[in-house]
DNA sequence: GGTTGACATGTAAAATTCGACACGTCACTC
DNA sequence: GAGTGACGTGTCGAATTTTACATGTCAACC
């Protein structure tokens, strides 16, 4: 369900989209939270059309076609927004390698905290970049969140990083 | 592969375990940053001891196995967890809902807003419980940078909310 | 005229994950 | 002795996701 609710929130926030456009959108907005391949993209896209929960122009230069969502379609996501589902819990192999940091020795985990702590780092760059960036249309309320989720995120795992680092270094030197 | 790895963690961390014990394992320690039912476990468990990663005890009151990491395994997560593998981005339906926010009209996005902070403050109570709960062995090492983390995400994503939801309150008043 | 790269859509097989069904044991309580 | 609930393992079908294959167009440059 999660994919289809991500394919009628972007077409709801960006406007009508083809499929390929939507890969795009997704691979530059909410790449962090959720991801998709032009292969299930686009059988989703035709599944929803024959739902009704968005219409199909065909027509474009390259046999593109365009995806508008309907007022079901809208109806569908804005349920699915409001509905307070226990929503599935999350995966993330950072986190899960953070975990099992232990099972490292004291001078390895450090090591890999530090290649952390350098990726964040970078991370944080081109996410700063883009919120100086002047106001894009798309940097208002569509993203806006996102963005600020995703900075915020970046700089908690940074934080983590750089004290657990810290503190194996003092236990280490003891 | 995570799964693998995931399994190899915890019976490296926790010393031998059952598919029973790793399921609950599963639940109360990685749960937010992985998961897996017992129907994924105990297959996965199966090939592991096929393949020589971890061996099998048969014995056990109820046909309980019980399983080993072998020399081979703990090779084998090891080096898992020093390869720069660019680790498969993260998938987390909260955060994708609360990107398509402005989908919804502002009283609604509110709304939403608030229950997500009152999630946070329920789980918050929670891992904060734990954290003053006087060490038991899992508190020190294992599951330490798993709590650590876990309080870090709930405060973050707290912390964004409410400041989403202020800001929301802001520009409708005007 | 040929090449390259972004644009554009699709399918199929494989791997991963989920939800439901299925079975049996042990300890404790009423 | 019957019931309940935690313990314990397993399989199967469906849904989701990934990887690879497959095809073709348009614009720009050389």
């Amino acid at each position: 369900m999660s994919l289809r609710m991500a394919l009628l929130g972007l077409l709801s926030l960006s406007g009508p989209a083809s499929g390929y456009d939507l890969t795009k959108l997704f691979e530059s907005s909410i790449n962090h939270a959720w991801q998709a391949r032009h292969s299930q993209i686009y059988p989703e896209l035709n599944k929803m059309a024959d739902e009704g929960l968005v219409t199909v122009e065909e027509d474009g230069p390259r046999g593109r076609k365009t995806y508008t969502i309907t007022e079901e379609g809208s109806r569908t996501v804005r349920e699915w927004m409001l509905t307070t589902s226990p929503a599935r819990p999350a995966r993330d192999e950072k986190t899960l390698r953070a975990f099992l940091l232990p099972t490292l020795k004291p001078e390895e985990a450090l090591g890999v905290l530090r290649e952390t702590i350098r990726d964040c780092d970078a991370k944080l760059a081109v996410l700063e970049e883009i919120e100086r960036r002047p106001s894009r249309p798309r940097t208002t309320g569509f993203g806006r969140y996102a963005l600020d989720l995703g900075l915020r995120h970046t700089r908690m795992m940074r934080d983590w990083a750089a004290e657990a680092a810290e503190e194996i270094e003092r236990s280490s030197r003891s």
